[in-house]
DNA sequence: GCATAAATGAAAATGATTGTCATTTTCATA
DNA sequence: TATGAAAATGACAATCATTTTCATTTATGC
């Protein structure tokens, strides 16, 4: 059972609490800390499991890790300048937790993106 | 520019209209039908392109391809078995459209998903 | 000090997706 | 019908994130 190496979770706080592993990765390096590759993303797996992180995915698919207790929101993004707006979630925080439980699902976690295009574009 | 093949379109179609880039080629393979893996996925963009289908990811990341026009509805997802029950979503519909109004997005689509452990699990 | 388990990281494996490029098909027009 | 340009196709290689493997280092209890 492998801990968390204690700079990981750090490096993702500095990074705003929202990066993915190879940013963490590259953030690090960049910062001169010796560390590998392997151990970032097994540091953010455990972090994940002890659920002190959330996973969600970029658009991309790439996974990106999210601090947990930083107020959970969504993401309002602009299919054309990919200009983003956080936005309050509460709506559907209940939505996916009255839906889990009628189905009899437990431990549930939820993704959710608007895109649209913004009044700029 | 490449046109897509109907043959996807179909396949995808017979497969609930909802599947990965993957699932699709395997699925013709196994009908027989004579196709590249390549095509399929330059279809699948295609397709996008046309706004024929939407795109979302599943937890792993996968890309993950629906049917527009299809009655709308979200999913939720066994996170260990992978069973899968369609839900209704009309809470997101709403929320989606007023947080879009609220911030002058127009043309707004989105992505919503819930996943958790099924009662078998 | 020493033994053992946990942590680490380099390198290879994996799996989805995209790029390349030579070949084939389509189709309008000569 | 013949022809040629443009689009479509698919085998294969490249890319990129992620996972696995395994040998080495580090920490910890005795």
């Amino acid at each position: 059972m492998s801990r968390s190496n204690p700079r990981v979770l750090a490096t993702l706080e500095r990074a705003g609490g929202f990066a993915s592993a190879q940013e963490v990765y590259q953030l690090m390096q960049r910062e001169g800390e010796r560390i590998g590759l392997t151990t970032v993303y097994r540091s953010l797996q455990s972090l994940l499991n002890d659920k002190i992180v959330d996973l969600l995915h970029r658009e991309d698919g790439e996974a990106i890790y999210r601090l947990c207790g930083e107020s959970h929101h969504h993401h309002l993004v602009c299919k054309s300048c990919g200009d983003t707006v956080e936005i309050e979630g509460g709506a559907i925080e209940k939505w996916a937790n009255s839906m889990a439980q009628e189905h009899g699902f437990r431990e549930v976690g939820h993704t959710a993106e608007i895109f649209g295009l913004c009044s700029k574009c």
